[in-house]
DNA sequence: CCAAAAGTGTTGTTTCTACACCCATGA
DNA sequence: TCATGGGTGTAGAAACAACACTTTTGG
């Protein structure tokens, strides 16, 4: 839940951390991109552990829990993104796994069990849609971000893989109703890239005519007079989302 | 957020709650009952206020807030309900609307702001659906608890219409996914009330015949032998919820 | 010439909506 | 007898699913 820093901070505001941030609250980021026909997600690890996580971050005192969001998005990944989206409390009392998180803080140095970033937490999932080539992977030192397909998640820490597939289930039952794919893929883009993420999404295949006169049928997409070319394929039209209809609603789901 | 308990206790409890009760957290509940057409919200009152507010609950440290909703709805009413589910977080900044709060703390005679209880909170909403007629309305000295048709609700504490708001607009794209009604009504029901239900959670009116073939075509209720008799009225057949598959499909959406 | 994926239209099925007439009851 | 609401069926519109053949390209 707190290992966000980087580690030459950690401490600090481990020990300071108690004044500045919401205690017993965290947000873990589900964030998505596209890449390579694959939906997949971005995770994170840390040298003090072995497992991969969810991108995770603390509420400041002062501050709204989607602006918290937001703060964790843009420092992991370099972006701002509006289209993140609250799906979940999660707030079992095992699922912090505190064994786990307790030996994480060891590593640490931290041998206070009652330290307030020991107890349990409650955490709020949110998941974001990134463009996958406008996201600046960092690897400093102590902490690894790395994207990974959304069939090739590894065991992760804690119950975030729970929370990865309450994403996913939120998302489904919100993909009539929500432009799923704006902000996932850049300006211009064949309507086949969209309908492979419709695909990962759902998890089938779905039939190429009748996807395009569906997705036509809502104002989200339109199509341009640009031309996608890739070796070995029959040039396609490109097509690109209208901004101002899926803002709008964006603007509604939230 | 914590005007829960019974004012002979509160004091008590907010002295040594940062011990028992997960900090900084807490649970509101929208309530929803039906009766005589209308469609209510269970809403509570404190002396120490002139505000309705949401029935609302504190998380103990070693709870799922699951289960601490749940504590929270038994409390105010008596009941279980299987029908309990999470909807939204709240978490904006201004939300806690911390003069009014910090008022009523005056009138407790707590005078430290940075008392936990007055600070920010952020709060975890969860909607119920329960039989009206078994609700037992409980109203000792200090506080009250009163239903409200949701068209004629008062400006309430905090943020809390908003959070009702949020409720409804929830309730309304699910459902066409969920049996909405199941919990509402008891066992046996003419389904003119199930239609009046929808009516009042769609805000529109529907076509009596259409709504019953699609009903019928969900296998979440069925036709009974019994007759429903109305003053007035024409004799009508009972429903009843077919319990096995509604509650199959609320497994899903929790 | 072959593999890969794009372009294009139709048809049957299902689902949705709108709508009208008669009936049983208690006042 | 009247007002209230229940019982019942159909027809047109819209949405959805299934489906085949031809074209362009690079290797």
């Amino acid at each position: 839940m707190e290992l966000i820093m980087e580690k030459e901070k950690i401490i600090d505001r481990l020990m300071n951390g108690e004044a500045v941030y919401q205690q017993g609250i965290s947000i873990d980021c589900v964030i998505f991109g596209f890449h390579d026909r694959m939906l997949k997600v971005l995770l994170n690890k840390f040298n003090v552990s072995d497992k991969w996580m969810l991108p995770v971050g603390l509420i400041m005192k002062d501050e709204d829990i989607d602006a918290a969001a937001c703060r964790v998005l843009k420092k992991k990944t370099g972006l701002d993104s509006i289209y993140l989206y609250q799906f979940h409390a999660f707030g079992s009392t095992v699922r912090p796994n505190l064994k786990e998180h307790r030996d994480i803080l060891l590593k640490l140095g931290l041998r206070d069990e009652n330290h307030w970033i020991a107890q349990r937490f409650v955490s709020i999932g949110y998941c974001a849609f990134l463009e996958y080539s406008k996201v600046r992977i960092r690897t400093d030192g102590d902490e690894e971000l790395r994207w990974f397909g959304i069939d090739e998640i590894p065991p992760l820490y804690s119950d975030h893989n729970g929370i990865i597939e309450k994403a996913l289930s939120v998302i489904r039952t919100q993909i009539r109703i929500i432009p799923i794919g704006y902000k996932l893929l850049p300006e211009k883009f064949p309507l086949s890239e969209l309908r492979n993420i419709y695909e990962a999404i759902l998890g089938r295949e779905l039939d190429r005519r009748n996807f395009q006169r569906k997705i036509l049928s809502t104002e989200y997409v339109r199509k341009l007079d640009e031309i996608y070319r890739k070796p070995g394929q029959k040039p396609a039209v490109m097509f690109s989302f209208v901004r101002e209809k899926c803002e709008e609603a964006l603007k509604k789901i939230t």
